[in-house]
Parts: structure tokens; sequence; C-alpha cells
DNA sequence: GCACAATTGTTCTAGACACAAACATATTGC
DNA sequence: GCAATATGTTTGTGTCTAGAACAATTGTGC
């Protein structure tokens, strides 16, 4: 019942070894930016010479590409460096309530292209799709000419189910069981994941970030949208069952509090926003860097009773989830990061002595570091994921002819 | 040809993608039981001839067996069984406020012996240690002949660091800073590690009991001493940096709530426990069979108001637990289960309404499967761990002599 | 009952791969 | 310059898994 074998045209399947040390290899330039061969043959324990085949494939397959070591300092035969080739890249798409933003980032993190598209009104899942479909195509043939694209990776407010790229429920954009990932694939063509945004977030500030290797870390942003957060736990992202987890703007913080729009009372979310820190201010519209330096310069007693007020509420959602998760870094972002560095000895206090003594003890708070790079790098991250599973694989789809970095 | 070599007495060290493939057979047959060689060819993705020469191995470790086909139903050859051999073993110790329980488990998840030793006082972690050293003395002409153990696990609740088996703090044992795991470990001859108890319930409950199969799953439990939790993730269990994660007894329920040991305030454990059902049924001691017995004939509104007001709690922590994870399932146990059982309905309707549309879909609240074997099955698994990571590395290590302690 | 199909264990062979050893190369320190 | 050190490179070897061919065992159709 057998015909000849699989189709020919089916990739040359490696062995799961070669595959599997060819993904540890990508992963670590990927996510370091730079190393010696002789770094990486310490971090990955292979032997000298079986990192010197990977890297050959490696280079023949244009992934990576190697350069005059350095040369100074050490004793010995310098060890070239191993750069990711920026001409594998992955489109980052995030949709936000004024403003659809597509990007261009290649491997090793880096951010090539931004582009910014207002929007009039908040955009419907299929403008979305469609203005990102359209920035795509106008780049298309730079894509073609220089990049290997991996995928498209979106960055969406809302619960997304990871594993079919639907989005449950973005409320803030007013989206409900939107199929986003496939409207998005197929009006661009090439393949397409999408997340929540918090969670992307965490992913990129972990691995670029704040919490760069940390293995435990929260991640919260507060945004004119609400807050979202990301949890990493033992270097992974945490998922849960179909990608929902991280709701941490939804925890519980007062006892006959308002009612969320999520239908329960007391969440983080409604007792913590910054559209109310925003009027307090005095600013009519702002983003969160006018919020900073409004709140900076204000000696108002109603706003800083407003900020204390909006702090202890952090705090006890802070403290749930030190007790929860134990991890080793707190990363805040938007404003949130603003509240902590208004009065960062006050919620370090407080955690310290508030959560259990063990969970506590190592805990540190970061502000945020990537800035308006994170959505990009976290959903770029979404497309590389599964090309650094299997970086090999990428070969048989190689588009024309590339140009070298 | 041959120099030196690595030491003779140095093990034989396998190729990795060896022992990977010995550990994933062996986990799987630990964990299911019985599965035929078809089946482990099926779930593994290996070749027919390669499960045949991995099992063969195991079989000359000793670490399964093979039994003859069950033999009916399906077409074309019988597949023989492979079981786990009861002859692989690892010690369980749990110790608790009025006794120190110490077991036997079996490859397989099967409790072979357990032993109750009570104490007349909250035992100190010496004391603990030294019951559960001179128990397994008294077993060692035993475990020498008939079984090879691949070590101690002990549950202990409290927070412990699952590193070095220290335990950090155990509220209501009186424990601070007890070294336990390097303490028995010395004082029995055996390799020891400890973690918190409702951790190693959570495991448990996932491997063998109600939540088998799932990947993602929050486990609960009361007891006469609080409540403890552990959390699956993606089928591994939440240990954070440390090993601390997992209290959800500290969840933030209720402002303006009473101090809890802890040192917040409205944390889940003081609002919901089990010393207070017991006092309102009118229980001067009891266990949970004794509270479940007395609530379920219970007909006094006191009774009645104080059920509602504790699930009402418990209904928060588990709407926050639900944001944060998007579990599959929630395991209650203990008097937790109780209350569940109280008013089934009514818990999974408010978390349904409550908890967000996404994450709260797919969740199914259980009561706990295990009882009383759960803590031995779970400690258990702490010793078998690193053994079904490197289930050949045992061989190597076969006790003959007795003398250690 | 007997032939055939279906499924699985068994044996043998070949290809892939990582490692170790020996050799080559480049830099530091004296 | 020369030794010491560290690393890239080349070559051979042992291990391991997949695949093919064959054997074993059961159900099914006539």
């Amino acid at each position: 019942m057998m015909p000849p074998r699989t189709l020919a045209s089916a990739a040359r399947e490696p062995d799961p070894s070669r595959r599997n040390n060819l993904s540890l290899l990508t992963s670590l330039v990927h996510h370091h930016g730079v190393l010696s061969r002789a770094q990486l043959t310490r971090h990955t324990g292979l032997n000298r010479s079986t990192v010197g085949t990977l890297i050959g494939q490696l280079v023949a397959l244009g992934l990576v590409y190697e350069s005059a070591p350095a040369g100074e300092g050490q004793v010995g035969r310098p060890s070239p460096n191993v750069h990711p080739s920026p001409s594998v890249a992955a489109l980052a798409v995030n949709p936000e309530i004024d403003a659809v933003t597509i990007g261009l980032v290649s491997l090793g993190g880096k951010v090539q292209k931004k582009i910014r598209f207002d929007t009039e009104r908040i955009p419907s899942a299929r403008e979305a799709v469609n203005i990102a479909a359209a920035v795509i195509a106008g780049m298309r043939s730079e894509l073609d000419a220089s990049y290997r694209i991996t995928g498209i990776g979106m960055a969406v407010p809302g619960l997304v189910n990871r594993d079919d790229g639907v989005v449950r429920h973005a409320p803030h954009l007013g989206w409900r069981n939107e199929p986003v990932a496939r409207m998005l694939s197929e009006a661009a063509g090439y393949p397409c994941q999408a997340a929540n945004d918090a969670s992307l977030g965490a992913e990129a500030e972990l691995l670029f970030g704040a919490g760069a290797g940390q293995g435990n870390l929260i991640y919260l942003n507060g945004g004119a949208s609400g807050i979202g957060g990301g949890i990493i736990s033992d270097g992974q992202l945490l998922r849960g069952a179909s990608g929902y987890a991280g709701e941490l703007g939804h925890t519980f913080v007062r006892s006959g509090g308002k009612t969320c729009h999520c239908g329960a009372t007391g969440c983080l979310e409604t007792e913590v926003s910054q559209s109310r820190l925003l009027e307090l201010a005095g600013l009519t519209r702002g983003d969160t860097a006018d919020l900073e330096k409004a709140l900076a310069t204000s000696s108002s007693a109603e706003v800083n009773d407003e900020v204390a007020r909006q702090l202890m509420f952090l705090d006890i959602a802070l403290r749930n989830a030190v007790n929860i998760f134990n991890p080793e870094a707190i990363v805040l972002d938007g404003f949130l990061g603003t509240l902590y560095a208004l009065a960062p000895e006050s919620l370090d206090r407080v955690l310290l002595s508030q959560a259990m003594d063990g969970p506590a003890g190592q805990v540190k708070i970061y502000r945020a570091a990537l800035g308006s790079d994170l959505m990009m790098i976290g959903a770029a991250e979404l497309a590389f994921t599964p090309f650094l599973a299997d970086p090999a694989g990428l070969g048989t789809t190689t588009r024309t002819a590339p140009a070298a970095g």
C-alpha cells in the first residue's frame, strides 16, 4: 500500500538531535545578539567540532553570519563572532484604539521599520487587518528582495485564543470572536499568529529588556485601555488552556468596588486607571509621558491622594501575584511604571512586609526598558518561535535571492 | 589506540537521545500504569524496532516487565503489556501537626505501605526527621531485599525552597529555616528532596487523580492548618524562583479583613477556615469526614450563612485564579471539597458569570480523587522525577550493602 | 477449516550524528 | 622570538534510530 515514499518535495527531515542543536544555537544567537563561537560552545555544552559544523550549516542557510574576532584581551586563538542575520525577519502588527502599528523586526530583536497608521476611530477587526495587509503589500517588493520572512505576529489588547488565533473578546476595541490570525494570513500571504499584547510584552521584556536572563517574571502594563499582564514562569510564558492566561488586570483588590466590564467587582483595572490620573492632573488628552511630567511637578493634595490610593491597590495585586508566582522580577510598564517611579520605596517596602517571607525575599521591581518597540518585538517573537524550533525547516521555504545584510 | 579513557568507575553515559527515549518510555509507563508495546510506539512516535530495543533495555534494568497480551478484540499479532516494576519505589514523608506519615510508593503510583505515627504535640523538624528515619530503618531489611529505592520525597505544609530542601517557614508546624532534606538524607541514608505539600498534591492529582490528562489545573486543599495551593501549567508544576510558588491561600479576598499570620490582611485563609465550620457544627475536634457529615445534615441558619459566606470568598479566589491561569480544571480537596459539594451549582454559576469570558468558558471544578494517598504519591513523585529523567542511571546506583545510617 | 488480511515483534543494515583525538592557527606574556 | 593558551579544523569511531524484510499471531470471509 506504500507508494514510492512521501512526495519528493517534502523537506529533508534532519535527525531530531540535529534539529534540536540547530534550534539551540539559533535561539542563543537570536536572544543574545552576538556571541563568539567559543561562548556558544560553553553555553550549549556541545563539542567544539560539533559547534563548528552546526554554525557552518547555519551560515549556509543564511541564518547567521560570522565576523572577525574582536581580538583583544584573551589569550589563545580568537573566536569569531556569530551574529543573527538581519535578513531573517518577522512582521509585527499591533492594533490599538487609535492606530494600527506595523513593524519589521529582524532576528536578534532589532526593529528595522515601524509604521504607525493612525485611525480616526476605533478600527474594526476587518479594518485593522486591511490596514496591516496594505502596509505589508507596500513593503512587499522590499521584503521579497532583502528579507526572509518567518511570518506575522499580532499583539491584540484582549483575550486571544493562541491555538487558533481567534480574538475571543477585546473590550476596548469592541471585537468579539474575530479570527484575526486567519484573516490577516489570507490577506497578507504570510502565516500569522495572534496573542495577547501584554503576554507578548512579558516575553519581550524577558528576552531583550529589563528582565533579561530572569526565569520568573511578572509583567504589568498600564495603558489608556486598562491593565494587562503577562507571566513568565521558568523561562516560559504562561499560556493556560487556550492562551488566555495572565489577566492580572482583573485581580480582586477591593470589596464593594465598582462593577468592571468583565462582570465582576473590585478589579484592579477599575480602581487603578490612567484616565482618572489624567483628569486630576488637568490633562484632557495625553499619553503616559505627558502624565509622568504632570504628576512629578504637581503638588496638589488631591493628586497625591489619588496616587497613594492607586498605589495601595496596585500593591494588593502585586502582593497576590508574588505569593502565587514567587518571581524574581516584576516589570511595570506604562503608567504603572510612572506610579512606581513616583514612590518606589513605598511599594518596595510594602511588598516586602505584606507578601510572605519566602516569595518576597528576592523579588525586585523594574520599570520596563523597551519602550515603544516592546510590542513589535513581542509580536515578532510569535513568528520567530516556530522558526527557532526548526531553523533548518525554513531553508525549504526560502524565497527568491536575498541580499546579504 | 585507546588511551586510559575516563576512569573505569564512571557510569557509562548513554547518548542523550537514548537517555531521553528511555526517560520518555519509563515516564509513560509510570503515569499510565499499563501500556502495550504498540501503544507506546504510537505515543512516542518512535519506530517499532526502536521501542523493542528500548523496552528490552528497561526489562534488563528491572524497571519494567512484560506480561502476556490481553489477546482479544484486535486484529493482528497481540502486543505484550508493559508494566512498571513494583520493586522500584520511593519513600514518602509527610509531617503534620499531629502525626508524621511515612509511605512506600512503587513505580506506577501504587502506595505499597503507609505508616502513620501519631505525635502528642506538634513535632519539631528534628523530631519529624528522627521519626521518619526510625520508621525507614525498621523497613530497611525489607527495602534492601525487595526494592530499589530512588530516594525520599518530603511534603511539608509550608514554604519550602525546592532547590536546597530548606523549609523557610512552616507556620503551623512552627518551623523556620530547617534544612529538612539534608537532615533526613543524612539520617536515613537516601537522597531526599522536599517541597510544599499542596504543590505535590497538585502534581499527584494531575498524574493519577481527578485532573489526569489535563495540562492546566489548579489544586486547592483546605486542611486543619489552612489552605494550600498548587498550580500546574502546561503539564508542569509552577515552581517560581525558589519553589515557593502556589500560595493561593493568601489570595486577597476582603478589604479590611483580619490580619493573617503572613502579615497581610484579608487573605483567603483567614476568611475561609475549617475550624470556624467545625465550631458552628458543634464539633470540638474532628476531621474533614466528620465535618462533611455534620454540615450535610445541619439545618441551622447560622451554619448555612457561614457556608455561604465562605463560598463567596472561595469564589473570589477562584475567579482570580481562573483569570490569571486559564485552567481546564480546578481540583478542590479537604474541606474545600466539602464546601463545594454542599452547593456545587452555585460555585459553578458564579464562577462562570464573574470570571472573564474566555478563561471561564472551559473550566470544570472537581473534588479530589486520591484521598489520603495523595500526599504519599505526590511526595514520592519528588523522588521519582530525577529517576525518570535518567532511568538507566539508577542501574549504577543499585544498592547492595545496607550500612549507611 | 483454510486462505488471506492486518498488526506487531524481530533481525539486519545503513545513514546520521556527536565526540574525541590529533593537528593547525592565532594571540598573550616574557 | 618562544612557550603557553585557547580555539578552529580534520578525520575516524561508536552509538543510535529508522527502514526493510521476515516471522508470528489473531480475526474474517468463504
